[in-house]
DNA sequence: CTCATATCAGGCTTACTGACATCT
DNA sequence: CAGATGTCAGTAGGCCTGATATGA
């Protein structure tokens, strides 16, 4: 046969798992390229948002409150640090800690980041009315919160 | 502060893209594991329901088939037939060939898959209704296919 | 002593890239 | 010769496990 890929629509392309890592890793793409473009990654993103949004912390706040893994947090922060986005100063109330600030670099890069990111979001969305998008988000934030909310507090009995 | 963590919902987590990332993990979880509780994952399943609707194919026609790069058919054929759920034999038509061909083992196998893939299904969409369920999966494919379309066949042009 | 912090080395999955020998 | 086939090695991003040294 000439080409088998096309020949059926193999049964589990319809099942909803499916359907979901599926359009995700078009939205991971999209975005993926997104912030290549400007020589970044989600990791980057998340972390400069971050620094905007609280100021400066240590690497272990800063990990817990953009949700990356404190043993992650190393590579991601020379990463910015090497290009001058986040500067690495010891605490000096604390000599375990270094304290992460955002410089006037890493500023204009997210600003960048988040032009690109909005355009992506447009781009995932394009088949979609401004209602068919409302709904959809709904209900994925719906399914979010409830998944989410099993996951956070797995079994967390009497107490 | 105490955990930072939960301070606030960071801004990213209502970007459409962050659902479809969140969302997609959930399913991924529940799936996989619906699929290791049998010692399975998901090229396991997709290559045992390949060899069921197709019949026996080289392994090149079954990565095709199942959207499984060719290069890494090898170790997950090796991982079915270690466990005699697939049969390897070379093509005497076609030395370069193997083919490959389910056992009775593996149509068991893919039936208990399915049954737990099904369950992992209704797990993962429990908070939706059936017609929210509908317009979920309605709403996701037409997302799917706009972007598959643009992405199989990039910029195909004039031949 | 226990706990938190930072670091480092490695794992996982799905998907891909490239190299290669073999055969058609 | 070009092209297909099977194999192997390696990469990527995000997330995770564990071990370690240091300091609170």
């Amino acid at each position: 046969m000439e080409n088998p890929a096309e020949e059926t629509p193999a049964q589990w392309e319809r099942l909803p798992s499916w359907l979901f890592t599926q359009t995700a890793s078009h939205a991971q793409r999209l975005v993926g390229e997104a912030f290549s473009s400007v020589q970044a990654r989600g990791y980057h993103y998340r972390l400069l948002r971050t620094l905007v949004e609280f100021g400066p912390a240590s690497q272990a706040d800063l990990g817990r409150r953009s949700g990356i893994h404190l043993s992650d947090m190393v590579a991601a922060i020379n990463e910015l640090a090497d290009r001058k986005l986040v500067e690495r100063a010891p605490d000096p109330a604390d000599r375990r800690r270094n304290i992460i600030s955002l410089t006037a670099a890493g500023k204009r890069q997210l600003r960048r980041l988040e032009k690109r990111l909005a355009e992506a979001q447009d781009e995932l969305l394009a088949p979609l009315s401004p209602e068919e998008r409302q709904r959809l988000t709904d209900l994925l934030s719906r399914l979010l919160n409830h998944h989410n909310q099993r996951t956070r507090h797995p079994v967390e009995p009497w107490r």
